[in-house]
DNA sequence: AAATATACATAGATATTTGATGTATTAGAA
DNA sequence: TTCTAATACATCAAATATCTATGTATATTT
């Protein structure tokens, strides 16, 4: 199982709550910061990235304002407030997901059946 | 985001776990046993955990013996050399994993670029 | 001038889980 | 005793999410 691997189900979660810190970012500065908050372990590739943000965008939980830096297009995202309401409730699954995990995998011998 | 969604990419390792410490198991068991230690919260499918348990087997991870209770069988896994050597290094990695998902998830604003 | 970084995007391949369906035995409740 | 629920295996089609690869273009650094 690759380190990779595991992130499955937890990306818009994650973006989710970076917009709900900072506001307002765009899908390459998401990228970055993913990155260097878990010390280069969460590595999101643009095939992830950029359709999860479109996903996120169809389903009303962001908004995106286009923004020229120079010639080049920088796409802001910012939470909706349905983006808010989604943000807490998914982060709260996936920290009671985590507590659970990790209950999992440290279970002594001794505390089963 | 459903909570049964978070755990892609962890059955196998969860399940390489508890080999490991009962020694052997039969699928149903398994996921009986999935059930009771995670309270409620890990409701493994068949579709996804006989598909799992056939793939280790032919990894080389698991061997099988068949047994018959009455007429029915039980197909009895235990972990083979190979199986307790990926058990570790899969544990180790979730861990890991783990460890840093928590630290996303928690951290504070004031914490950040 | 060339290489690297920034910044977006999509298409096809891959992997995993779910839902649905199937077969059959056994135990317990009505 | 008959019906229901639990036990125990299995597979297939569909859904989902990610990755790899590829593409375009601008900006910065060497």
């Amino acid at each position: 199982m690759k380190q990779s691997e595991l992130i499955k189900g937890t990306l818009s979660t994650l973006v989710l709550k970076l917009l709900e810190e900072k506001g307002r970012m765009y899908g390459y500065e998401i990228a970055q910061n993913l990155k260097e908050i878990s010390e280069g372990k969460v590595m999101v590739k643009e095939g992830s990235l950029y359709p999860a943000l479109h996903k996120l965008e169809a389903d009303g939980f962001l908004t995106v304002e286009e923004e020229f830096i120079g010639k080049r297009v920088r796409r802001y995202y910012s939470l909706t407030k349905n983006g808010k309401t989604q943000s807490d409730t998914a982060l709260k699954e996936l920290r009671s997901f985590l507590e659970m995990m990790q209950n999992l995998v440290s279970l002594k011998p001794q505390f089963q059946s």
